[in-house]
DNA sequence: AAGTCACT
DNA sequence: CCAA
């Protein structure tokens, strides 16, 4: 199978009308559920990215992160030399981070109700910038203060989510992840293994050879 | 360590 | 070369 027919990135008719489908216990995927609110999500990036750059964390082992990170919320997840952990300012400005836009607030709740979470109300919304090539590595969300659902929403360009179980060991599914399309895990989920693979160089109407993923949690 | 790399 |  060639790259270009799995990273195609035309989105069929109907796709926002797709059934939910369920990864593991508590965890869904929802296929181009917010793909008509995309263009609204993309401005409250630009208007967060504004105040809060996107920039390149490092590891505590001393790797630096392909992707390009920012966020906007009462905390918001770091990384440098000294460790991974949420921050109520960014270390870069010394400011606090950007209030989260009402609207991504509100999608992020509605996200969490399709999949059962009701009364979901993120303090924390990550933006991550995905050029050709970028990637993130298998890892679980184990940095947040409490069991709240994590919702993921993916703009632009397509790529391969992928989505291991609560262990280590367990086996890695791949799952394709286009613009609009939303995750969400929480429950006996919610400390699951995931991860993106290499992002394919491939163009979006919208975003150009670059995919946005907006992730919100829940952190105290 | 959400990083890389070596090895099979 | 890539995947596990």
């Amino acid at each position: 199978m060639t790259q270009g027919m799995l990273f195609n990135t035309e989105e069929p008719p109907g796709r926002r009308d797709a059934p939910a489908q369920a990864l593991a216990p508590g965890a869904w995927l929802f296929p181009g559920l917010v793909h008509a609110r995309a263009p609204a999500l993309l401005s409250a990036i630009g208007e967060v990215v504004r105040r809060a750059p996107l920039r390149h964390m490092t590891t505590p082992g001393g790797g630096r992160m392909s992707v390009g990170m920012s966020g906007c919320g009462a905390r918001v997840w770091v990384s440098d030399a000294a460790g991974y952990r949420y921050e109520t300012h960014d270390p870069r400005t010394g400011r606090p981070w950007p209030t989260m836009p009402a609207l991504l607030r509100d999608i992020a709740g509605e996200c969490a109700q399709k999949a059962g979470y009701d009364g979901f109300v993120p303090d924390s919304g990550l933006i991550n910038r995905y050029g050709p090539g970028d990637r993130m590595g298998l890892h679980q969300d184990r940095d947040e203060r409490c069991d709240a659902p994590i919702v993921s929403i993916s703009l632009g360009v397509s790529a391969v989510f992928l989505w291991g179980g609560v262990t280590r060991s367990d086996p890695v599914r791949r799952i394709v992840v286009r613009n609009g399309d939303v995750v969400v895990w929480g429950g006996p989920s919610r400390l699951a293994w995931h991860g993106i693979a290499p992002v394919p160089q491939a163009q979006h109407p919208l975003c150009g050879d670059v995919r946005y993923n907006l992730t919100f949690r829940r952190t105290a």
